[in-house]
DNA sequence: TAAATTTCCATGATATCCCATAATAAGGCA
DNA sequence: TGCCTTATTATGGGATATCATGGAAATTTA
């Protein structure tokens, strides 16, 4: 089974920045870093520079390798590759667990998102998101309603099973 | 893993223009230098004719050997070897850290891109940049806006799952 | 020899490691 | 099924190492 980032949850953030990263996304993270061996600790990747800038997301090694190789493929001093790099590489950071399994936000991570004392752990499959507790509420309220004024052929959900393999 | 160089960060430049690089990057460029080893400092290459010759591009010695080698293969009296050749080695120098992680920026290499005590390193995969603090923030805020101003067809976030494996 | 460069040492700030504890979850067993 | 024992988790505090930075001494260069 190739596990994937599933469910939410809330956890305190220290005065030093600490905070727990929820077990269950920890195995995953595992498993996503092909240097992982018990005993030591995974490294993963967090991107700050998202589209839109108000959540960290953090991906497993070979996910965001994955996207490393496809920019890669775009001519070495293209303008494409240039902004890609720019979101990818120069708004994001590695990160590595620690023993009990946490991470350290910076200052400045916690100032990019406004957190404070607590954070929400977001599962979204190959990636998972981190969020100031009030912003990610406002983000599902915005999701609901957003969702119920679509029209039938707007609904992602119908949408799914029409995608061809 | 392979590191590559990810992450922003400012840094003061002193009076005799010595700047710390970053630690990340630091670990990147000795994984990068094939003499590197433990005790010594890396050696790396410094790039300033960049395409657009606002900021300096910092190479490991084995990515700008990369770059050297598509060099070599175009045609060796073409007018496009010439020119790369004189953007890729007449326009840079080796470079390489202190004992403190630090190195030395040359009156003329701070004048190319107008720094004065302050510099921020960029991390973007292959290669680093370092640029003047205001001179970035323009460069970020121009990409923000054609970046928003981007039709779906030309988004290039977009464009890389269109990429085939 | 004056100016510039490099080496060496010093320090506050930040991040990392190590240990401790309480809460929860997981098992095992009568 | 209920209770006791044992992991695993989430969290905190203090000690230690690394980082970024500045200044002085030593060395080179012109």
């Amino acid at each position: 089974m190739i596990r994937r980032f599933r469910g939410e949850s809330l956890h305190k953030v220290d005065t030093k920045g600490r905070v727990s990263v929820p077990a269950a996304f920890r195995r995953v993270l595992e498993e996503g870093d092909p240097d992982f061996s018990g005993g030591s600790s995974p490294n993963f990747v967090i991107v700050y520079g998202g589209v839109r800038g108000i959540c960290l997301e953090g991906y497993t090694i070979s996910s965001i390798t994955k996207v490393d190789k496809l920019i890669s493929r775009l001519p070495r001093f293209s303008r494409d590759r240039e902004i890609l790099e720019r979101f990818i590489n120069t708004q994001s950071t590695y990160m590595q667990l620690d023993e009990t399994g946490r991470i350290v936000l910076s200052t400045r991570l916690k100032e990019k998102i406004g957190i404070k004392d607590e954070a929400i752990f977001a599962g979204m499959g190959e990636k998972f998101q981190i969020w100031e507790p009030k912003n990610y509420q406002n983000e599902l309220d915005a999701l609901d309603i957003s969702f119920n004024s679509l029209s039938e052929d707007e609904n992602p959900f119908l949408k799914l099973d029409q995608l061809k393999d």
